[in-house]
DNA sequence: ATAAACGCCTGGCGGC
DNA sequence: TGCCGCCAGGCGTTTA
């Protein structure tokens, strides 16, 4: 389930391999995974160049000649290098070729994963990447913006993290680790998060999604920014699918649970 | 307006 | 061994 890391890390790895490229070709298998017009979608890419990539949230802008091409990987979505004399694999959705005689394939079990072709100058300011709220290292992102916005919300502040609008880039597996490593109960309702709380939650994120970039994301089940290539962040989880199911913290054992209809983990001694 | 429920998907798992 | 039902979960859409 990538969350903000991963995608660096994957932004990062298609960095390496694809930029200056021309795209040649695109073929388009599972239609889903387009937003807008598959035919615009493959019609827009043809004779781009790969230019820069960043990251808005959990998507990956790739900025083109003339368009932006974002890609959300959603829960499975990865990308695979191939030569494209290699038959297309099960899984493999979105396939585009360079000129040069190489290929990226979108390949994603699920097929939750998403892409579109966007004006380039206007990405930022166009769905889906408008409705995004601030980068988890944004020099924005006060103790005051985070009380304001979880004011009006009575969802448990474990929710809320993972409500994008607000902070973007937290998926389960770190809302976890972030609410255990700043001692708060993830059934709080957020809006009883104090401006202490939320700087907590904000030094904590920093500390550790910057900790999960350096390692390359968290390796759990299927993601890989590449081939072979896989984070290392998994074995620092202190609470998400710990296995002895400890707290490390106090050795009491963890809360396995559901809250807001995703697995949770916590410790209630610990998490107040 | 907010929040809960549903839909998208497939592979892996437990149970029989 | 095989079939069935259930589960995982990001997030857009639908319903309450």
């Amino acid at each position: 389930m990538p969350e903000k890391p991963e995608v660096i890390t994957v932004s990062k790895t298609l960095e390496k391999i694809i930029i200056g490229k021309t795209i040649k070709d695109v073929d388009v298998y599972w239609d889903n995974i387009i937003i807008g017009n598959k035919n615009d979608f493959i019609k827009d890419l043809k004779g781009e160049k790969i230019d820069t990539i960043t990251t808005r949230g959990k998507w990956i802008v790739i900025f083109l000649t003339t368009k932006a091409l974002i890609c959300h990987l959603r829960m499975e979505g990865k990308f695979f290098f191939r030569n494209p004399s290699v038959p297309k694999g099960k899984h493999d959705h979105v396939i585009i070729t360079f000129t040069d005689d190489t290929d990226m394939r979108f390949n994603d079990v699920r097929k939750f994963g998403k892409m579109a072709v966007l004006p380039k100058h206007e990405v930022f300011k166009l769905k889906p990447l408008v409705d995004l709220g601030l980068e988890y290292n944004d020099k924005n992102l006060t103790p005051t913006y985070l009380v304001e916005n979880l004011q009006k919300k009575k969802v448990p502040i474990k929710t809320a993290l993972l409500d994008q609008s607000i902070i973007t880039g937290i998926g389960n597996i770190y809302d976890d680790e972030i609410l255990f490593a700043s001692h708060i109960d993830p059934l709080r309702k957020a809006n009883t998060i104090s401006l202490e709380d939320a700087d907590n939650i904000i030094k904590n994120t920093k500390l550790i999604l910057d900790k999960a970039v350096t390692m390359g994301g968290t390796t759990i089940k299927s993601f890989t920014s590449a081939e072979g290539v896989h984070g290392l962040f998994q074995n620092e989880l202190s609470v998400h699918g710990k296995k002895d199911g400890l707290c490390p913290l106090c050795g009491e054992p963890l809360v396995v649970t559901k809250v807001g209809g995703r697995g949770t983990y916590y410790c209630s001694k610990c998490q107040k």
